[in-house]
DNA sequence: CTTCATGTAACTTAGTTAGTTACGAATACG
DNA sequence: CGTATTCGTAACTAACTAAGTTACATGAAG
């Protein structure tokens, strides 16, 4: 199955947002960062506007801002706004009455619902302000390290 | 993002083997639980002949049996064989050297190493006999209650 | 040596997603 | 004003994936 690289990409956007929050990023710039479309772009975070993660304005010096600051932004609402499945298997029954495929599903919807539990639980506990500082840090070695050279 | 549903199919398709030991059942029986194509459960299960779970025999009174007994087949083993990514998102750099990135991708892996092993772990339990008695509980279940009325 | 079954390659079809074009709606600025 | 800027969104195209299908070679049983 082909993986998914949206949430990576809107994650990465978002860090630039964050980065610059006096000022408003244009689809197009927010496009440059990932090396796609505006409209794409918009197309995806979409959702986050929904989901009162970022603002977006129109019209002359408009753009996209976060909603709230980036301690109050976790990666489980982003994955959630993004519509992302946490767990890409399926459990739609195909077989209607065969008790097999009933037993099947029983458990295995009992596991996804503990792992989405579990996942979520996790990814909630990892904020937009924690991959900032993760940014920072590294910004400031590589500053370290080429004064040092 | 459209959800796999080959996990589940296999996990019928072994059931039922399970459930008669003594026989092999052809490709074409195993297709018809599943309402599919013989060459795509061949195709499926490839990987579990390849990983002991399953044998195959050619020739007359040839198809499938299991390769061990259901309480030695862990679901854990049965989603690696199928090459089944537990999840669905991608990490691939796609602007290599930009720092934002690289602590996104940072992070992210972090996440999913601590999660696959979460969940391999969780799967590891859950064996193919577990599966089977579920079964076998819902079949006495409906034998129980059609008896009563 | 005929029949049955798997193994596998090659092709077709359907469905999903990204990318693109186009244009309407809203906002700022002179 | 009205013009430039920017988002919102629909519609279309292209690329990719996975399932389904056909065909045939290989191997085993009788």
């Amino acid at each position: 199955m082909k993986r998914n690289s949206r949430l990576s990409s809107t994650l990465h956007i978002l860090v630039h947002m964050a980065d610059t929050p006096d000022q408003a990023l244009t689809s197009e710039q927010l496009a440059g960062f990932i090396h796609t479309n505006p409209v794409v772009v918009r197309r995806t975070i979409a959702g986050l506007r929904e989901a009162g993660i970022v603002t977006s304005t129109r019209g002359h010096g408009g753009g996209w801002q976060l909603g709230r600051a980036p301690d109050r932004i976790s990666l489980a609402e982003i994955s959630a706004a993004l519509g992302e499945t946490l767990l890409p298997f399926s459990t739609e029954p195909e077989s209607p009455g065969c008790l097999v495929e009933q037993a099947v599903i029983a458990v295995l919807d009992d596991f996804r619902l503990e792992a989405e539990r579990l996942l979520t639980e996790r990814l909630s506990h990892i904020t937009l302000a924690d991959l900032t500082a993760d940014f920072h840090r590294r910004y400031d070695l590589i500053g370290v390290s080429s004064h040092a050279v």
